[in-house]
RNA sequence: GGCGCGGUCGCCAAGUGGUAAGGCAAAGGUCUGCAAAACCUUUAUCGGCGGUUCGAUUCCGCCUCGCGCCUCCA
């Protein structure tokens, strides 16, 4: 197995990969704030992070892997002060939805999934922490991080803090920071505003605060990986690392890893501009689950992603090709024996395929090593070259090329019905659809083409899709 | 203005100092009762201009275009 390198937001370069523990990664992903549906920029993301466990995962080590909710923010306190509910109730459908829509991606639940309001009480003990080394200073019942008392400050985003110029911006709370670089760890209550009565006063948290402290809590004072959208290096990882490592004196994170915004057709995605899409959209318009995953798997991490219409109808059209090669495999019938070149090329693949993840999760390498697999395999079968004993290591790779990409299982409509996300209902349907093939098979026996002929029709108004095979038997699969 | 990323076949997208993976699409063909699937063939000199080099898409400089961050937006 190749090594495993990635980049490294923190110095810029790609370096080897190894976790401070052998064997067990520790892993920290800033997940969504939950005042709206998650949209598929979102995902772009969360996908990288999925395809980033998988792979780890596929190569035996351990995960420990924390994804946080953040579900108190200024847009959460508006929102449902407008719907004139408290934020919990509020936030909840938002949660709810986020966890369909990962599961609908195939998108793996990491141990930990954590709200911010459940660890109140771990952030204000690390303000506490800040507070006695002088790293704080109120305002106006306000706590403030003093980043001047931080000279590394900037140094993973190599933003130069001179850059930002005191009193430029001042922030909502009205108050005048020491500098404006400095951000807000506790926020005074705003008159009607949630706020938590605690040990360092009545407030909220700032946004930074809850990764730093939910991180370290659950994954120790120093954690191997830590991953989020580009926009997050500054300031919030920047913040993050300021407050940690005030706070402990130790490195925060080893690995920062930042995954590179998409595009929607070329333009920058927006509300104002309509090219806004949650999941929901897509699947509404009948774009399928493992398309999307898919397409947003398919570029490198680091490279922006051109999200198109024509590219999911793309995505879908490669998965078939995939799903195609797998149901071959799995069905063909295949004379006895093994051949040591079939083996041999699988065992390339396989390491092509590894080497292309291995090299900081270059998606687009380990697609190539299976499609090259793919077609080398279609040919040989096309020859009768592929025997009994060459099918258990593809079906081993394919195995474990799904494991990471997770595209392969041909069960998108379930997904959508079961998750809630609508679809027709056509699970019943199988008994007539059988029904028809049996009668159009018994019409080809007797060479009534005209009758069999009708009933491909008809079943192809339907969606389904037939395929007869040498050997006189039939495969039918919905479009 | 400061910092950073990127411009490779119609679309998506790897990659290397020595003449460019893969996927999708298109056209033609093989196979098939028809079809589907599969296979075969065809389709690029790598944004522009200079430089370094025996040789650059790959290194350097300039230009140009697109994008991001510098504002709690993944």
């Amino acid at each position: 197995m190749a090594e495993i390198r990635l980049h490294n937001t923190m110095g810029g370069e790609t370096e080897a990969f190894v976790p401070l523990r052998a064997g067990e990664v520790r892993m920290y992903t800033c997940g969504p704030t939950v005042y709206d549906y998650a949209h598929i920029g979102n995902f772009r993301t969360f996908v990288f992070q999925d395809i980033l466990r998988r792979f780890l995962k596929l190569r035996g080590f351990k995960m420990l892997h924390v994804m946080n909710l953040t579900d108190v923010d200024d847009r959460i306190i508006a929102n449902a002060a407008a719907a004139g509910v408290g934020i919990r109730e509020y936030t909840e459908k938002f949660v709810q939805a986020f966890f369909a829509d990962c599961k609908v991606l195939s998108i793996e639940s990491p141990e930990h999934w954590i709200r911010a309001t459940d660890h109140i009480e771990d952030m204000v003990k690390l303000i506490e922490r800040l507070q006695k080394k002088s790293f704080t200073y109120d305002g106006e019942g306000s706590i403030y991080y003093r980043i001047a008392k931080f000279p590394a400050y900037g140094k993973l985003s190599q933003i130069d803090v001179a850059g930002i110029q005191a009193g430029a911006r001042v922030d909502n709370d009205r108050y005048e920071k020491e500098s404006a670089r400095d951000f807000a760890l506790w926020k005074a209550p705003k008159p009607g505003e949630h706020f938590w009565e605690t040990e360092i006063g009545a407030g909220r948290p700032g946004w930074h605060i809850e990764c730093s402290a939910m991180a370290m809590k659950y994954l120790g004072e120093t954690l191997d990986i830590h991953t989020g959208g580009i926009d997050l290096s500054f300031p919030h990882h920047e913040n993050e690392i300021a407050q940690s490592e005030a706070a402990t004196g130790k490195t925060f994170a080893r690995y920062w890893m930042h995954a590179e915004h998409l595009l929607v057709e070329g333009e920058k995605m927006s509300k104002s501009l309509g090219n806004f899409y949650t999941l929901r959209d897509l699947f509404a318009k009948g774009y399928k689950p493992s398309a999307l995953r898919f397409a947003l798997a398919s570029v490198p991490y680091r490279k922006q992603l051109n999200f198109t219409f024509d590219g999911l109808q793309q995505a879908a059209s490669s998965v078939e090709r995939l799903r195609n090669f797998a149901d071959r495999l799995a069905m063909g019938k295949f004379p006895a024996g093994v051949s040591k070149e079939m083996v041999g090329r699988i065992a390339q693949a396989a390491e092509e395929f590894d080497a292309g993840l291995s090299d900081d999760l270059n998606t687009a390498r380990g697609l190539a090593a299976a499609f090259d697999l793919v077609r080398d395999m279609n040919i040989a079968m096309d020859k009768n070259a592929v025997f009994q004993g060459d099918v258990a290591g593809a079906r081993e790779f394919l195995g474990n090329f799904d494991r990471v990409f997770a595209v392969l299982e041909d069960n998108d409509g379930e997904m959508l019905r079961a998750l809630g996300y609508g679809g027709p209902d056509t699970s019943g349907d199988d008994a007539d659809i059988e029904k028809l093939v049996a009668e159009r098979q018994a019409a080809r026996q007797r060479r009534d083409f005209a009758a069999s002929d009708r009933i491909r029709k008809e079943l192809a108004e339907r969606g389904i899709i037939l395929e007869d095979s040498k050997d006189g038997g039939v495969r039918w699969k919905r479009k």
